[in-house]
DNA sequence: TCGTATCATTTTGAATTCAAAATGCAATAT
DNA sequence: ATATTGCATTTTGAATTCAAAATGATACGA
């Protein structure tokens, strides 16, 4: 091997500074703290996270690549304001990449893999039954996550968790009145059956249709939050 | 609106330093300047572009989070070696990102599109006719790229230009020799006919099989790559 | 009164500086 | 001869500094 070559780049990697500032700053922005639409304050962050301007700037080069932060030239970075338009065009390609972890999870799926989906779903059925959104909206969140885990693509995984960074907010927002609860909870009763059945490009379809029709509650949310803002 | 609100944020971007870098990076690792497993030589770099270490290492930082480039702390940058299974994980979502572009394009393809799109299949196939491998793959590829202008979706596209970026160093060595051009053009062909029949589902399974056709080319380029490197 | 020009202040972008970590090398011990 | 320790050098990460651009306030003129 090479003087300057690495057979395989893989170690420990505990988070560097940065990327540390990259996960508070998302954290922020979907939390609200820093509001969609607004200067990110330069100044003020570097004094709450106790660093310098040079990895504060770095981590904003970072999420205006992912589209969370839109930098101006000599004007500061901005809080990305979504549009209806960027909604229609982030769902679609959402929509692919669910269909696809659920067309792998079913080539994937061990019986307890699809066991365990089971139980979420009964969990989510649960605080349905019970009208606890906050946690059915959490348990929600878990059984796609383990579908993607079951899909075992980690790039798709990737991918896909940058994307939703984007929306993270309006979702969020969307989330805190569900008005299709009722016929959300039968859409996840057929994405059981069709796991369960190992049946691939059923819960793909499944899965995207799920997925797409969050969109209107999403933009509906963005609408409201351009109004507030005038 | 309020005082620190934007409307709507949309400027003339001409691009800043670390954005041009990051291009420069970019074309440097595809053109295996700066080879594949090796460490970023920051200093030269540095010297090079004429800058201080500040916009190239924000640059890293972008390119790492695209995964182009792998920051291992205290250790410098390296270029990311892909390995058999980026590709095959790689491979899916980008098929299921051209599938989307082909339905997307069959809905919103124009007459003229449609035309533009064959007058490249046909000076394509004149390239093929010719044996002229590098003007068949630069067609090839502006075929790819016009029916993504045409689902007029650039959230997909940029999506897409960050996966297809992690692989372009392979890609473009695979194109060294392609070893299955008669079917690819054959697959062509029928892509062409899909399009004008603007028939959304079968252009989206052509696309993705005609991607993942590649796959295996791919990878072996990997090996080789791999194995040059002990 | 409203618009424009001037100038001080603030903010931004990028170079420089500085401390900490890693690396390479020589001396020593086994 | 090989492995280990200690030390000088280099590289990295992050704070600081500095120049350029933008912002805001005031004075001036129409």
């Amino acid at each position: 091997m090479s003087d300057s070559a690495l057979a395989v780049i893989e170690e420990i990697r505990r988070p560097t500074l940065h990327e540390e500032v990259v996960d508070r700053i998302r954290e922020m922005i979907s939390q609200g703290e820093l509001p969609v639409g607004t200067r990110v304050p330069e100044k003020e962050l570097c004094a709450k996270f106790g660093i310098s301007r040079t990895p504060l700037r770095e981590a904003l080069k970072v999420c205006a690549n992912d589209g969370v932060i839109t930098l101006l030239p000599n004007r500061g970075a901005w809080i990305t304001q979504l549009t209806p338009e960027d909604v229609d065009e982030l769902f679609p390609i959402m929509g692919s990449l669910e269909a696809l972890s659920g067309e792998l999870a079913c080539c994937n799926a061990t019986d307890a893999d699809v066991a365990e989906v089971k139980a979420l779903h009964y969990e989510m059925a649960m605080h349905y039954a019970r009208g606890d959104q906050p946690s059915y909206n959490r348990v929600n969140q878990m059984i796609h996550q383990k579908i993607m885990e079951i899909a075992a693509n980690p790039t798709l995984l990737q991918v896909y968790r940058s994307l939703a960074e984007r929306i993270r907010r309006a979702r969020y927002l969307a989330n805190a009145s569900i008005n299709r609860w009722d016929a959300a909870m039968k859409e996840h009763e057929a994405i059981l059956a069709a796991l369960e059945a190992r049946d691939g490009v059923l819960l793909a379809h499944l899965l995207k249709s799920h997925l797409l029709n969050k969109r209107e509650a999403v933009k509906k949310v963005i609408r409201e939050d351009d109004r507030s803002s005038l």
